[in-house]
DNA sequence: TTCCGGATTCACCGACGCCA
DNA sequence: TGGCGTCGGTGAATCCGGAA
């Protein structure tokens, strides 16, 4: 029929590296035996997945070539022999691929600069194999997971591979390619990045020396805390991934480490979890913080050792706090603080925590600290939940080179009681 | 000084469609 | 049927500035 003799050329004990096992020539003579026609069904061996006997080859390769053929492979050609040069099998011809590879199921991602990425199709399905610096690498990977597949390799001759390592790959599931896509590093963390670690969603701030731990959840990056070493953090990472994601989780540390605690982990809610078990200073914070800018709890302690909780406004003019009183709830302190930031020339509405509803009635001006800054909340909790912009934070909003025209002009302006007068708000409303 | 969050970059991956 | 080229989405890594 259409077979092609693919076993490799060799001569006097001499390989050459020339040898052509690639589809290409058995395409090209199955045209020339059938032309327009595919292989009768007759001709076909059936091969079955589940075995592991080498699949026969489409391109022409056969279970019985001494070259391919399954365990025996191993044993076929010994390295020594030649020298442990590298034997290519595949199309190395001159020919490049439309990839810009010479190598057999190797690419060029053009996303990706100078990184070659390698992938093979199983059953209708294309398994990414990983990206690789050089082609070389990128083409191994795809022998080992062709050798998976189908006992066979397609760029270097399988004598060139660790016969260990190989074996090994033999005996993992070739209709599922996570074990081995596990074994080559596919989507474990990088390597060797400048100032990285070595372990996913682990980085070391170059600011503090310290290594900060964070996730992303539904594109919501998360933080896990900073860490004085780099296994804390890990763990950290580690710990959040079952959370989040359960068994399927992509832990640096082998998953079992965590067998203790996977049940407790799983269950949590991410929020809970990070408000459990993560140590943060806001989230330390966060049991005397508001969600309410310009708020903050107030506890004290009575002589009957009875704790009272308040909720206590203040604003922050000219550098210095001002209270405005303490309050039983939250929103009441919020809107305490509304009143004062009202009363503030040139105040703006996304200044106050219930910018939507009707203006509060200013705050007596005698209850006030006199007008000279944009006013400030109480810090901490402020800045999250009330959208990220804290009364300081509005001089922020209005732009580097304008705020600090605006500084200035407060500075120029400033009268001889010490503060600007017109105001630095009014300056800022411009 | 430390912590945090926004913004940005780009590596990684899956999948689609063309072509041999 | 499978190799190949490419695109788009996701998320990890990093930088940077502001707040505490």
């Amino acid at each position: 029929g259409s077979r092609v003799d693919t076993s490799p050329t060799q001569s006097g004990g001499e390989i050459d590296v020339n040898m052509v096992v690639d589809k290409v020539p058995a395409k090209a003579a199955m045209k020339a035996a059938a032309p327009g026609k595919r292989k009768a069904p007759e001709e076909s061996t059936v091969w079955d997945p589940s075995s592991k006997s080498p699949k026969p080859d489409s391109n022409g390769g056969s279970a019985d070539d001494p070259q391919i053929s399954g365990a025996n492979a191993l044993a076929v050609v010994d390295p020594s022999a030649i020298g442990g040069a590298m034997v290519p099998v595949g199309n190395l011809k001159g020919k490049v691929s439309r990839g810009g590879s010479k190598y057999k199921g190797v690419y060029r991602d053009k996303n990706v600069s100078g990184k070659y990425k390698c992938s093979i199709r199983r059953a209708e399905r294309e398994v990414h194999l990983g990206y690789y610096g050089s082609e070389e690498e990128a083409a191994r990977a795809y022998d080992k997971a062709h050798w998976c597949c189908k006992s066979s390799t397609k760029n270097f001759d399988i004598s060139t591979y660790d016969a260990e390592e190989m074996a090994k790959i033999k005996e993992m599931p070739s209709n599922d390619l996570t074990v081995l896509r596990r074994h080559l590093g596919v989507g474990l963390s990088k390597e060797g990045k400048e100032g990285s670690s070595k372990y996913r969603g682990v980085c070391k701030e170059k600011k503090t020396q310290k290594w900060r731990a964070e996730i992303q959840i539904a594109g919501k990056k998360e933080s896990l805390g900073y860490h004085a070493n780099e296994m804390d953090a890990v763990r950290a990472y580690d710990r959040a991934q079952i959370v989040v994601k359960g068994d399927k989780a992509k832990t640096n540390l082998p998953i079992e480490q965590y067998d203790a605690e996977r049940a407790k982990l799983a269950a949590y809610d991410f929020n809970e979890f990070q408000a459990k078990e993560i140590d943060t200073k806001a989230h330390r914070n966060a049991n005397w913080t508001s969600n309410f800018r310009g708020v903050r709890r107030y506890t004290h302690k009575q002589k009957n050792d009875q704790v009272n909780v308040k909720w206590r406004a203040e604003i922050t003019v000219n550098g210095k706090k001002k209270s405005l009183g303490y309050h039983d709830t939250q929103e009441e302190a919020a809107k305490a603080y509304d009143k004062a930031v009202v009363s503030q020339p040139g105040f703006k509405r996304h200044w106050l925590n219930f910018p939507e509803g009707a203006l509060p009635a200013p705050a007596p001006a005698a209850a006030l600290p006199a007008p000279g800054d944009a006013p400030g909340g109480a810090g901490g909790g402020a800045r999250g939940a009330a959208g990220g912009a804290g009364g300081v934070k509005v001089a922020k909003s209005v732009g580097g080179v304008k705020a600090k025209k605006a500084a200035a002009a407060a500075a120029a302006g400033e009268t001889e009681a010490g503060r600007p007068e017109g105001g630095f708000l009014a300056s800022l409303a411009e």
